[in-house]
DNA sequence: AGCATTATATGATGTTCGTCATATAAAACG
DNA sequence: CGTTTTATATGACGAACATCATATAATGCT
């Protein structure tokens, strides 16, 4: 044990990526301390020399969600003029991929209906989040006249978000993929995009 | 104890009354079988001679659920034109009561992350739920040329669960308050209702 | 009146949970 | 080389959990 004085550092990032996933796959609550700690190779132990408590946890992992988030953000947009951009978002997020992996998605849609039961620091990561996502969907649409670009981001992202959450909730696998495809068609015209592309399917 | 034959019945849609309303609040999983049948008046051991299982009383809950939010929908829209009962439905489903009161309301919103990880039959009931609100929607859509009423009802269902899940994820108040406020006003137009009504505060 | 039925209660089982006190052993430092 | 520091391990704690076997007592039937 001990393998070097950053060994710890890796090791806890570790631990809050593995929690990350787990919790957006299974919900928070029922990820245990010591199942994160067996995923990263380590017994339950340890679990208290890196984190004050399982909210700790949670909070940091939370935070981490939005980072990937991030990434994924800017994955689909950068390098791409506004309206490709925005369409390539819409496409990415309101997708059957996106809905087959909650452990590596969108922490808004994966937590909806969970995190109002979490603790403070973990819901201030979560504020903070959807504010930095809504501050980057707002800057990527384009401005009309008599449209309020900022009531139009919130307005898509709860569409967006509730889309995802519906299409994995439902069980039936044609009612999901129909979730899917009328809110991305919705979306692409409420965002000012031409409407008829070649229809891709992105999977 | 045994106060008559059909008592039975009665103390068993009691719990599931019960447990419908803190599954919403809590969560299906954090809500324990002894809990429900203490909030009932009752100890714990004998909840197996109403259930086969905690699977059961979750599948039963979600159907109460639905029940419980044909009411509100009835409520919300019987007695008026269509325009009218559409709006009314809308301001209710979008609305800060609504947010604030999850153990009464509607139950895809509040288990929107809870329930793809339950069993077979709480899934099949919340399908059905979801299936009938989406029949009743569309039939409330003015006919437009152009406008596939389906695919709307589909779009608008996602804004509205998304609107309201995210509106209750978020612990700044004003963020909250600005996704209902922006969902409800995005709702309306593309429901084809009349933009200007003195924007009523439904709370 | 007495017997069978049954709704609810008591209490136990074995798990899993978060938390923590303590042990170990390797690295860093003198 | 020896001491201190510290990352991880072991093991235990009490609480909560779903489930079930059994007990109790009141009802309905004969």
């Amino acid at each position: 044990m001990r393998y070097g004085p950053e060994q710890a550092e890796k090791t806890k990032e570790r631990v809050v990526k593995i929690a990350a996933a787990q919790m957006r796959k299974r919900g928070p609550e029922q990820v245990g301390v010591a199942d994160v700690m067996n995923r990263a190779g380590l017994t339950h132990g340890g679990f208290y020399a890196h984190f004050a408590s399982k909210d700790d946890l949670i909070a940091a992992a939370v935070h981490r969600m939005f980072e990937e988030a991030q990434d994924m953000f800017r994955g689909a947009t950068e390098d791409k003029e506004r309206h490709e951009a925005l369409r390539s978002y819409i496409n990415a997020y309101v997708s059957k991929s996106h809905r087959d992996r909650p452990e590596r998605g969108c922490a808004i849609a994966a937590l909806s209906s969970d995190i109002h039961r979490q603790g403070r620091k973990a819901r201030a990561a979560y504020d903070k989040g959807i504010a930095s996502l809504l501050g980057k969907i707002t800057a990527l649409l384009p401005e009309q006249e008599g449209v309020d670009r900022r009531a139009l981001a919130v307005s898509m992202m709860a569409e967006m978000t509730g889309a995802v959450a519906a299409a994995r909730a439902v069980s039936d696998t044609a009612l999901s993929d129909e979730i899917l495809a009328s809110a991305r068609r919705s979306l692409r015209a409420r965002a000012g995009l031409p409407p008829s592309q070649p229809e891709r399917q992105s999977r």
